[in-house]
DNA sequence: TCTTTGTGGTTAGCCCCCTAACCATCCCCG
DNA sequence: CGGGGATGGTTAGGGGGCTAACCACAAAGA
């Protein structure tokens, strides 16, 4: 589950050094790319190693409160591909994980009428149950982990994460052709 | 690979209405940390997406600079557990990645003469050709996934990503008994 | 109408990560 | 010297992610 990259991150001095055999390496953008990684990982790892003892998995929570937002309310309509695209997997994962929420009794799957090649997901009321008995430990957990910031330091924070999002999006959106190196080597 | 979250981030105001619901969600706690594994998973698939060009994940690429550092020095002792500590994986998992890296003739693994349990992981030429050919754009790219970023907002950045990394690392000393709810509550 | 194109869902095959269990070997200590 | 641990490496089994390929069906165009 982890992300991976190395435990010990390397000293910024390390970094220093190795820029002197690689010139390309930019040692502050490289101890801040690391420390999202790793701040990342370890703030994934917190909340994962909570729900687990309840034998769910971000995915799974993920595709549950989706399903609580849209199913709770007026259409009803919610089939694997809209789940996948809102919870940004492939179609194919989501079939997996319905897989093991179907089995687990949390969502029902069952085939649309209107088109036939659509099926319907719906949270049962063992999976809103459990979503009632999980959440509010969650979000605890999310305060408590954030809780060493302040609000305003919060507020910098996602202004900077955005800048960083902003610019990954960039990339992805040009990538397809070659110019991606382009676009490295003009920036 | 994606730690997976919800593509489309909720606006704030979406937290404040669940929080209606859920007393315990702090939003600009919930809206930190959802962003931060978002930056964190774009970020990682921008540097992935290149290094997938040379059939190498971060997993492979780690354990090949691990090896770089420390086998081009004097102690060519370096087997799967101490590589699995040093990149933070499990030495199951290590011992997949050797796997593939000695499949593709990038490592050499093997028997150690003076503790016959044992293994000496090694880079091999090709290897080591590999990352010269491939660790110079790798840096180019993450020079330029932060070159939003100020020098000083990047330190402003470790700073912050620093506080909860430790949060969080303070989570997973104390998760051993059931004291972590307690830690939580006490919050 | 009939064909073509597009879309929804699943399957197959691959990779990576984990835990638990398993041998082999080393090392310490009685 | 001999019998525990401790340590190194692998295997087995389970998730979860991806792409590519497939079939069923819907929708749009000739």
């Amino acid at each position: 589950m982890p992300h991976l990259l190395l435990k010990n991150l390397p000293r910024y001095e390390c970094l220093l050094e190795a820029a002197k055999e690689f010139p390309d390496l930019d040692p502050s953008a490289c101890e801040a790319f690391l420390n999202l990684l790793r701040a990342g990982d370890e703030g994934a790892r917190v909340v994962e190693a909570e729900l687990a003892r309840h034998n769910i998995t971000q995915g799974r929570l993920a595709v549950m409160m989706i399903l609580l937002n849209r199913c709770g309310g007026d259409v009803p309509t919610l089939g694997p591909a809209e789940l996948a695209d809102a919870a940004g997997v492939s179609r194919a994962t989501m079939t997996g994980l319905i897989d093991t929420l179907e089995r687990d009794g949390l969502v029902t799957r069952d085939p649309a009428t209107v088109d036939r090649r659509m099926m319907i997901v719906c949270l049962t009321e063992k999976g809103r149950t459990l979503l009632q008995e999980i959440l509010p430990n969650h979000f605890k957990r999310m305060a408590w982990l954030m809780s060493p910031l302040s609000e305003s330091e919060r507020h910098t924070l996602v202004g900077l994460l955005d800048k960083i999002q902003q610019q990954a999006v960039l990339y992805t959106a040009s990538s397809l052709p070659t110019a991606a190196p382009a676009a490295i080597a003009t920036a």
